[in-house]
RNA sequence: GGGCGCGUAGCUCAGCGGUAGAGCGGUACCUUUACAAGGUAUUGGUCGGGGGUUCGAGACCCUCCGCGCCCA
């Protein structure tokens, strides 16, 4: 391919992506053994989110490992995936069109919503069954994933386009389903009837890790509770609402005001129950009155009380959130009865508010609620806090209740080369403190259902300690359609019969899955001995304690080790004000593919290359500019050095300079290549750069002259040959980061892509780079005479003096004509001295006779 | 309250035991046949404060201050 006249950056995104896709450079060769294999465990990005910059940020960065180790000769294992099951994408599709799931709905063929986009906001959701729902979900997450596949490809990703993979696919509920039954056949999954943190919107179960504290305004009610025989005992609470459900009251062991107490017993006031005074060390001292009244159940603390000192259940607050309606048989008296009543089908702030008045009423608050301020759980993605209600739900365990098997995933830990380094006590810290075991069952439509039925008894009542499971090679099963094996259909529902699990499995079962999904972990055994335990997981920090640990917990189970071998964490994206960049802070409002339109795609690549692994870095279009200028000038000086001619086939550098330039050359490579191994891209890129400004600025005006034939063909020779030998290496250096600039230029004088070559290796024949610091020293002291000078910098000098010590004498001897040739010198005379110093005599300008007086200058 | 990380030039950052660095910005000069979307030079810092270890500390240790993230 010729050189083009005016080289340009223009159009080279789509000039590649299309030509890498033609010619499947990226494309993963499954004939390599497990040695030759690099393999990948791409983070799968929610599909119903939208992508923003630091998507670019951490993509490019696991790209540039990818393109690295393709170049060193690894086939590498580059998969992607899309993560579009949840409920993340369930909210997406009610808000884009305006209908909710009702599961006793029939299905409609051929269903049309009300909106496809723009919902109205007085709009009131329109039910449809699980079915129709769960087949709009996937139209709307396959609109979202043709973007986000344009983007990623227009961000010139190298992976695999081939082994793409969606969460909710069949491969992936496959996978998610045989993990699961592993799961339970060995014991780590189990279900449970237990207090559950629930989602009263949602009417979900929540798991621990995503849960979040979020501090509101809470008001303290002192309430007085009634003692035979003695004063009434003072209890502050937030939730006064929750007496009913009251079944003891706690203060701490060492309590003094308390110590005569416990043992005894006190009545709620308003339902009349009597209930225990107890001892436990959670309970605050300096907290309120320092004695707190126990519900089952308020918040965490309550379910710890219950569990380890044995109390009864009295859950009142149902799925829905609200009292249950019919009053419970805790609540024996007339009067408790009938205060009950008046909170019976209430929501929690309602019921409060009546509760309230009544104890006002009585006489057993005392004075007004006091405003506080206090942390309260919430579901992450949610808007009220979080109930606690008792449910029936699957468990996988991870170590939460277990001291051994959390020990050991800490240990799994130490199996993983972590970059940074420090990012391991994220999920040490994390594994440690862990309260219970992982909940996986979610009450949600769009999701892997769990694979089971349930036999039901003679009056069609599910005995859910009786589990049907089928066998694996039946799966994916669905178990509201599919049927047991030994069963009809026309069993289903009936006494004697079974019926089907309803629930799905959290996302994260099946996000945990990643390198078991993409490498087809029991569908292709033979792909999956090749790829697994994946030598990368890339990812951010904030996800350690879920995507990353899951993963791990899952891995532990099945292969008893670890399903990575390097986990390297990226740090977030932070505006010019050190915030977290985020849609809801309104700072985020520039989109990716403005971005890489506006600046090219290299240039942005060239931001994100310069974020050091796990350190949060600062949006900078400034950075795009300094990129979009490196590309520029890798065009051009390509071009520059491509024209001066080919050389002979078996031309070599022999000029000291050239050989001088090859050596420094060398240490670049060793050092690039270090730093790469090290996943330390952005100190590869730094000295990479460094050294390409340098050979433009110094080397290239040096021996430009020469190049053109000077000094004669044997000088010209050795510098064609040397110039390009730094050309063919740099194009390759620089290729994991601009990979479109580098396929570019190097397409002007190679064949094939540059993407397929193989990472430069250090040749150390050249001898050592000693002369060049001399050379341009002095090359910047002539061009600092000229500046000051005022002249231009091929104005030519009658005399140049050099002032030097005598080792530096006899380096600069040796680049003598190429100094001569790149400052315009005619006459050059050496002085010893101890410092290197120039004596700077210009000529007379043709159109200027009264040039100024010679300049001395000296290096800094 | 706990854990982790970070405070180096106006800005963004590198350096992590041996003479304080880069890019951007600012300033000046050069319309140089690769590049004006350019080039050349130049200006910027008692390396957050205090103590200690060391022949020597931006770097290691202690402590304080400030900022960020995660978890309570």
């Amino acid at each position: 391919m010729a050189i083009p006249d005016k080289p340009s950056l223009d159009g080279v995104e789509e000039r590649f992506v299309a030509k890498w896709e033609a010619d499947g450079t990226y494309r993963f060769n499954r004939a390599a053994t497990r040695d030759q294999v690099y393999s990948i465990d791409t983070p799968p990005p929610t599909v119903s989110g939208s992508l923003h910059i630091g998507h670019i940020f951490s993509y490019t960065h696991a790209d540039l490992i990818a393109r690295y180790q393709r170049m060193r000769g690894k086939a590498v294992f580059y998969p992607i995936g899309w993560d579009d099951n949840g409920l993340a994408t369930e909210r997406r599709v009610q808000n884009v069109t305006g209908v909710r799931c009702d599961p006793s709905l029939p299905y409609v063929p051929n269903y049309q919503p009300p909106f496809r986009g723009d919902v109205p906001k007085d709009h009131r959701a329109v039910p449809v069954s699980r079915a129709n729902f769960v087949e709009l979900c996937g139209e709307i997450t396959h609109l979202d994933e043709q973007s986000f596949e344009h983007l990623f490809r227009r961000l010139g990703l190298s992976v695999d386009w081939s082994l793409l993979y969606t969460t909710v696919g069949e491969r992936a509920r496959r996978t998610s389903q045989r993990a699961f039954l592993r799961n339970l056949a060995g014991g780590q999954a189990y279900q449970q009837d237990a207090p559950t943190l629930w989602d009263i919107d949602e009417q979900t179960a929540v798991a621990q890790a995503e849960m979040e504290d979020r501090e509101i305004t809470g008001s303290y009610h002192r309430i007085a509770f009634g003692r035979s025989g003695g004063e009434p005992i003072l209890i502050d609470t937030t939730r006064p609402e929750l007496l009913p459900s009251c079944v003891a009251i706690v203060a701490h062991p060492s309590d003094e005001r308390y110590q005569s107490l416990f043992g005894t017993t006190v009545t709620t006031p308003l339902f009349g129950v009597e209930v225990p005074v107890v001892a436990h060390h959670l309970a605050e001292v300096d907290k309120g009155t320092g004695i707190a009244m126990i519900c089952t159940f308020g918040d965490v603390t309550d379910v710890t009380w219950w569990r380890e000192l044995d109390l009864p259940s009295r859950a009142l607050i149902g799925f829905d959130g609200r009292f249950a309606t019919e009053t419970p048989a805790w609540i024996t008296s007339d009067t408790g009865r009938a205060a009950y009543e008046k909170i019976a089908g209430l929501n929690p702030k309602q019921a409060q508010r009546a509760v309230a008045e009544m104890l006002a009423a009585s006489g057993e608050m005392i004075g007004e609620p006091r405003e506080i301020k206090h942390p309260v759980k919430f579901y992450e993605r949610g808007n009220r806090p979080l109930e606690i209600v008792a449910t029936r739900q699957w468990y996988i365990r991870n170590g939460g209740r277990d001291e051994k098997l959390r020990d050991a995933l800490v240990a799994r830990g130490n199996e993983l080369a972590w970059h940074p380094a420090y990012m391991q006590s994220r999920y040490s810290d994390w594994v440690a403190g862990l309260k219970g075991d992982w909940l996986i069952s979610r009450q949600r439509y769009f999701g892997v259902p769990l694979p089971l039925w349930y036999r039901l008894d003679a009056d069609a009542n599910p005995n859910f300690d009786d589990v049907l499971v089928p066998s694996e090679d039946r799966l994916p099963i669905d178990p509201s359609t599919d049927v047991p094996e030994g069963f009809t259909e026309a069993q289903r529902g009936k006494p004697g019969g079974f019926i089907g699990e309803a629930d799905v499995m959290d996302t994260w079962a099946t996000s945990s899955l990643t390198p078991q999904i993409a490498g087809d972990w029991e569908g292709d055994n033979d792909l999956f001995s090749r790829v697994f335990p994946m030598d990368l997981r890339p990812q951010g920090h904030d996800i350690i304690r879920t995507w990353l640990f899951a993963t791990m917990v899952r891995s532990h189970h099945e292969f008893g080790g670890a399903p990575w071998r390097n986990a390297s964490i990226n740090g977030f994206i932070l505006d010019p004000d050190r915030k977290k960049l985020a849609k809801s802070k309104g700072n985020a409002t520039t989109t990716p593919l403005y971005l890489l339109e506006e600046h090219g795609t290299d240039a942005v690549r060239y931001w994100a290359a310069n974020g050091r692994v796990g350190v949060d870095t600062i949006f900078d279009e400034g950075q795009m500019k300094v990129g979009r200028k490196l590309g520029t000038k890798l065009l051009n000086a390509s071009k520059f050095v491509l024209s001066f001619g080919t050389p002979p086939d078996t031309a070599a550098p022999t000029e000291p300079l050239d050989c001088a330039m090859a050596a420094r050359l060398d240490d670049v490579i060793a050092s690039a290549t270090k730093a790469f191994d090290a996943y330390d891209y952005a100190g590869a890129l730094e000295r990479i750069e460094s050294f390409f400004w340098w050979f433009c600025d110094d080397y290239v005006e040096l021996v430009k002259s020469r190049a053109y034939g000077t000094h004669g063909e044997a000088s010209a020779t050795s510098a064609l040959a040397a110039l390009r030998l730094a050309l063919g290496t740099l194009h390759r250096l620089f290729a994991p980061f601009l990979p479109f600039v580098s396929d570019e230029v190097w397409s002007w004088w190679q064949t094939g892509s540059v993407h397929a070559q193989t990472w430069p290796t250090v040749a150390g024949t050249w001898g050592d780079d000693a002369l060049l610091g001399p050379v341009s020293e002095v090359l910047a002291l002539v061009r600092r005479a000229k500046t000051e000078a005022k002249a231009s910098q091929k104005a030519d000098i009658a005399l140049l003096t050099i002032h030097a010590p005598a080792e530096a004498q006899t380096a600069l001897a040796s680049a003598e004509r190429e100094l001569r040739d790149a400052g315009s010198i005619a006459e050059l005379r050496y002085e010893i001295a101890e410092e290197l110093t120039c004596e700077v005599v210009l000529a007379p300008a043709a159109t200027d006779v009264t040039a100024g007086p010679p300049t001395t200058t000296t290096p800094r």
